[in-house]
DNA sequence: CTGAAAGCGCTTACAG
DNA sequence: CTGAAAGCGCTTACAG
């Protein structure tokens, strides 16, 4: 029997008999064969395997990414190379360029701070498609699906201000991603939109993380201004400066109104249950991982980058303000 | 120029003259070579691919396992493939299968409940071997890395024991693993050892996370023996608990004691700060890593089961026993 | 419907 | 120190 009528049978091709194929089958089971996808793969240049990038899969909101990314992948038996690029640009490039070794079929990325458009341009020149999801990379033109995060902030802010809250801070975060950038435009024009003076003081950057948070909660309750409410970068952000707020023996919620980012699966169970903003984590993976699929099958996609529309879920972390002596 | 001498000076090999090998290099970079793992692969049998399979990587105590892997691993430019399996035996499967067939060299994995030691048996013999942490399974002769678990929760018990309370519930958890059986094992024997009675409907037993122990609540403080301290599964349920606790209106840290388990990084920053046990989770991956990675070049290795010892992190979670009405 | 042959891009003896 | 040749395990035209 020849190698080809075994590949043949083995991928179930109408060419060969019936009994023919079953006999093969039977028999590759009886041995115990493993079929050795690199040899296909040096013949066919697929290669099964798809490669995703994020800044920190600790990071849940990444998680909640990658989770929708996988379901999607595996529906379509494709198996997935994870890195955490920690923000270095190094990093995230010798992971490309380990993708390209193994001749992966493609690379969904929420790209480092300062990757430079000519980084995923060379994936895509090499035959490698990239997909970006949540941050957005100037000057490529390649797919990116990723929050409304201006209008987003705004849902939040305004809610805030409705409640009748003047002075607003913002906590966490950077100026230096794409997101962070709108985010901090958002709160903004929410603010001026309102009448509402806005200081820089007001502005506390920091980590993305529920310790940053936690730690900016000092800073945050000696402003001088004495907010009312934070703006949260995030919701890791926002549990962190609630749990520092109630160290300090204040009330979150009462005593000082606090929003979320991201509506993460324990904002509805921090305490108190986080007011926040949906921002699409499933939405975004699933959409991404489904055209970076397209494009593999050959279809020409859309490379605009594609606005999830935020929504605002309001529970019980934020209320009317109160003053603090 | 033979290819032959290419691949020696793109590998640094002492056969290659000096000028040779630099005006190979030169060149490759003009041309933008990409070196082609499959085919070295297929040919030296070696991948430089590790999988690595846990239950769920959004639970912090794998991503915290997995980060210190990761570091391991990049140390020794090794990537790795990630695969949750949800304890879906068969999703284990198909995932050692897929690692079979790209040729991986190894792989790390916290088995699925119900792994049967055949799976685990059949990589070892298709030239896969196997590094299993956090859960071992009864069967295999492979390296195990894993916390001494009744040794832990015993300590965690002794603690709430030592601060005088006697009705003490065990939460969440499930004792189908390796580990539920020792922890569940750890607390019947620390309460045996003080004179304590055992009440199965103290055992609620329950999902391992945030929302398994919030949801817990209701039952425990329900609970008619009324219990003054709850031993958690970990510190997901113990943070969820505290918050469910904190809803209805009682203080976790001062009217009901609460112990987690792995202290995670968010444990000294929940409210109020978890006391917990230190469950060595960096140690077990970069130890599972290390061991795996000598097994690659050849070490025999220790395949008895490798018990980190844990630590009892006391905070502000437990205190003395108050009374309810 | 089945078989013989070429080739994917490497590495490794082997000969010079 | 360098080159010619074989082979890793597949798939894909091509011939029969």
């Amino acid at each position: 029997m020849s190698t080809a009528t075994v590949s043949l049978a083995l991928r179930d091709s109408p060419l060969v008999a019936d009994a023919t194929r079953e006999r093969i089958k039977e028999h590759a089971r009886a041995i115990g064969y493993i079929y050795n996808r690199r040899a296909a793969s040096l013949r066919t240049s697929r290669s099964g395997i798809v490669g995703v990038t994020v800044h920190d899969i600790m990071n849940p909101f990444y998680a909640e990414i990658l989770r929708s990314i996988e379901l999607e992948l595996d529906r379509s038996r494709q198996t997935f190379l994870l890195c955490n690029h920690y923000d270095q640009v190094e990093k995230q490039r010798s992971f490309i360029d380990t993708l390209l070794q193994l001749g992966a079929d493609g690379v969904i990325m929420s790209p480092a701070i300062g990757t430079p458009p000519e980084d995923i341009q060379m994936a895509e020149d090499n035959g490698l498609p990239a997909v970006l999801v949540a941050r957005s990379v100037e000057g490529v033109d390649v797919p990116v699906f990723r929050g409304d995060d201006a209008y987003g902030i705004g849902l939040a802010t305004n809610h805030l201000i409705s409640l009748g809250h003047t002075r607003i801070a913002m906590i966490g975060g950077t100026d230096q991603t794409s997101t962070g950038r709108d985010r901090y435009q958002g709160y903004v024009a929410a603010m001026k939109k309102a009448g509402l003076e806005v200081l820089p003081s007001m502005r506390l950057p920091g980590p993305r993380t529920k310790q940053g948070g936690f730690e900016a909660a000092g800073a945050f309750l000696a402003l001088k201004e004495k907010p009312t409410a934070a703006v949260c970068w995030n919701d890791l952000v926002a549990i962190g400066l609630m749990n520092g707020i109630a160290r300090a023996g204040l009330v979150p919620g009462t005593d000082v109104s606090v929003t979320g980012y991201d509506d993460l699966e324990e904002a509805a169970i921090a305490t108190p249950a986080l007011t926040t903003v949906w921002n699409g984590q499933r939405e975004v993976g699933r959409r991404a991982a489904r055209v970076l699929l397209d494009r593999l099958n050959g279809a020409t996609v859309d490379t605009h980058q594609q606005l999830i529309q935020p929504e605002l879920h309001v529970r019980q972390s934020t209320g009317r303000p109160r003053e603090r002596n």
